[in-house]
Parts: structure tokens; C-alpha cells; sequence
DNA sequence: CTATAGTTCTAGTTCATCTATAACAAGTCG
DNA sequence: CGACTTGTTATAGATGAACTAGAACTATAG
């Protein structure tokens, strides 16, 4: 459980914890029943302030990846699992993005417009 | 060729936009040699600054997606149509996500973790 | 040459993000 | 039960990116 930010990036400090979370539960860094750190210890060591960090873990809670309970902190939920399924998937056509000379951009774009929020 | 935008939606107008443009590509309403609507022509329609479009434009630009040029405008490059060729496998990606539940936040950023900007 | 349309510059406004503090509430756990 | 942990909510201020506005400039098309 290593989160890593990068203030300046242009993308918003809580986009980037909620990002890392996401990616460590589709390696299987994070799994279904870990706990994530306590937000205002998480907040503390990446210097930043607890909203910030709250804010990412209730974007991870409305997407069903984490729970939440006062008390016992921010739980890895089952539905952690089954984004690791798709890694192959995944590479496999980011491989073929490349190959055609997509760039990432347009590729995000083509996802969001058939999977949209 | 419509372009539609939602101010106030947290997205940057400049980016949704490129967006806008970047999906009629991959879906073929947009092809090699068409040509964008004129900077302020497109300001005027979706009452916004035309430094906003010109933002995106260059957005654009800068994927080598579109050719800007004084005088004729925006011009939709040969490699806007090689994003069309990947709608295929993007739609199945999705339709994974979709029946395994995994939000599309997760897959967007698993798709940035394999193909970073 | 003239109209077109991108480029550059300056300046002011608005708004999301982040920070800082504090009080509160619902759990956990001994 | 009771102390402690940890998320929830509220208020307020600072900062910077995004957007707006207006104008002058310049390469290119026709």
C-alpha cells in the first residue's frame, strides 16, 4: 500500500489517491478485506489535508470499491476483485493503441463516450 | 458534426470539446480532410470565448489529430481515422466492464496506468 | 488584394480545489 | 459500559486554473 501524489500535476490531488487506490486493487496490491489507512493519517503523510484524502475515499465509496464506517475506516469491498480481471484485456488493447499510434487521449475519450459515468 | 458541451459540469469546456471531436472521429462522423467549424464561428454557436475553442483545438493539435492552419482552419488529419479501427475492441473492453460490474473510473484508470500520457 | 482564420497579448472574473479548525456521531474494542 | 478510533459535517479563507473580453497581428486562401 504505497499512494503517491504529485501536486502541480494538473489533476486534482484527490483524483490521484482515489487513481492509486484503483490500481493497486486491480494488481492485487489491494485486496477485498484490506483496510486502507485512516484518513488523517494518510492525510498527514502525504501532506495533505484530510478532506482532500476524504474526498477520495467517498469518490472510492460511490464507485462500490470501498466501504466506509465510522469507527473501522475504509474497507477493500469485493468488487476490488473483479477489476483485475480485465487487466489482460486492458493491455491488450492499449498494445494495439499504440501499434496504430492512438494517442492516450483519444483513447480515454473512445471509452468515456460508450462508458459513460 | 455537433458539438455539445455542459458548462458547470467539472470537465474543462476546452476539454470536452476535444472530447466532442475526438469521439465523432472514432465514430466516422468526422473524416481526413473535413474540416472543423471556424474557431470564433464555434465560440459564437456554443456562446464561449473563442480563446476556449482555439484551447481545444490545439488540444488537438497537439495528437496530431487535427492540422491548424491560418486562413483554412482546422483540417481532420489521416490519423483521425485510425482511432475509428479500434471501436471494436473498445466496445467489448466495455461490455466486460460492464457485466463485471467494475465502474468505468476503474477502467479509465486502469487504462491510464497502461498507456500514460 | 481582400477576406479568412489562427496566433499572441493583456487584464479581469469566476469557481473548483485545497487548506485550516472545530465540533459531532457512529462505530470498534477492551 | 466507556474510551478511543475514525468518518461526517460545517465554516471560512487562500490559491490557481479556467473562462471571459477586447484588440492587434499575421499567414494563407481565393
Amino acid at each position: 500500500m504505497l499512494i503517491r501524489i504529485d501536486p502541480g500535476s494538473g489533476v486534482a490531488i484527490f483524483d490521484q489517491i482515489a487513481a492509486s487506490v484503483r490500481a493497486d486493487a486491480s494488481r492485487g496490491t489491494l485486496r477485498p478485506g484490506d483496510r486502507l489507512p485512516a484518513a488523517r493519517e494518510l492525510a498527514e503523510a502525504l501532506e495533505v489535508n484530510v478532506h482532500t484524502v476524504l474526498r477520495a475515499y467517498q469518490q472510492l465509496r460511490d464507485e462500490g470499491l470501498i466501504d466506509l464506517r465510522r469507527g473501522r475506516g475504509a474497507v477493500v469491498t469485493d468488487a476490488a476483485a473483479r477489476g483485475s480481471e480485465l487487466l489482460d484485456a486492458v493491455r491488450a488493447l492499449v498494445a494495439d493503441a499504440r501499434r496504430t499510434g492512438v494517442p492516450p487521449q483519444t483513447l480515454l475519450t473512445l471509452i468515456r463516450e460508450e462508458y459513460p459515468a
